[in-house]
DNA sequence: GGCCAATAAATTGTACGCAATTCAATATCT
DNA sequence: AGATATTGAATTGCGTACAATTTATTGGCC
């Protein structure tokens, strides 16, 4: 049974020169931090069928349905690649229909499913309950949240300066 | 647009009714931020044959070389489901070697070969260009690092009290 | 209309993550 | 010592991510 603390609990991070710490690392932080979220949402997701994910395809088509795939990849900042076998999943699951747009048959709409609609309700409260387990006041939840914003937009600013 | 109340104090209220707008969470902004990074340390990895979760494997061994499958693990918050695929390409790359323990033949010892320890220099490097690309300062980075670390102890506190 | 570039999804191939299971080696108990 | 439990990796199966390619459709352009 080891524990879950990680045993890095040096005096200070003076040897952080080389820059090479790995947890000195906001990419490794970030990186890390993500998974755990997920695994966090693992249990609340599994009794509705869901990933997290195709979760946060929900969020997206809760806020405004009928969206097509690449409208969608915006949003998440997924492409088609990755979309399409997970909407397949999920238009599969009953959660949503994909079909041709008639004014342009190259885009594909998905839209909710009523049972989909139908769980939104729920779904609030797994957002509450992952909230609780962070741990941190709505300020701090709000502020950490734009900083990480922030720095995606940076970074995607970067990416496409080259 | 904002609303006529100040924004930069207070959680806005017309998002955090239901809890479910994709942009105010948290989990989100994490998660497609660590994609995000993911993606911009792809092309300065690249070119020296490396991804990312091997190069984060590299930066543990770089502190500590001969670790065990599982300790590397517990470093990176990863398994051996995970690591075993991992380290058998890195070791098929020459990266690395992977032995039984004489004293303990359960175990395998990851160790590092003189190709992986002349890489240092050069990730040192890549480091430098996306702390670059982030266009934090020092400092904040060092601050932003410490409080997504803080969340992630604080989700593993809540995991395993379940 | 016919040609061609551009666009939107889908497909292909590679590499993670991770739960669940399996297998081999070691530790424990009697 | 011998049966049993535990441990550490490996394996299996599923679901992402994403680059690169392919396919189908549309929008100019002459």
């Amino acid at each position: 049974m080891s524990s879950p603390r990680s045993p890095n609990t040096r005096p200070n991070m003076r040897s952080a020169n080389t820059g090479l710490q790995l947890d000195g690392q906001l990419c490794f932080a970030l990186y890390s931090t993500s998974l755990a979220l997920t695994r966090q949402y693992k249990p609340l997701l599994e009794p509705l069928g869901l990933t997290y994910p195709q979760y946060l395809a929900l969020l997206v088509l809760w806020e405004r349905d009928a969206l097509s795939v690449s409208e969608l990849g915006q949003r998440l900042f997924l492409d088609s690649g990755t979309l399409t076998p997970l909407l397949k999943r999920m238009e599969a699951a009953g959660w949503l229909t994909r079909t041709r747009a008639v004014d342009d048959e190259r885009r594909v709409i998905v839209a909710l499913t009523p049972a989909a609609q139908a769980l939104r309700k729920q779904a609030q409260t797994v957002s509450r309950q992952l909230a609780k387990s962070t741990g941190c006041s709505a300020d701090e939840l709000v502020d950490l949240t734009r900083r990480v914003q922030q720095l995606r937009s940076q970074l995607q600013a970067d990416a496409s300066a080259h």
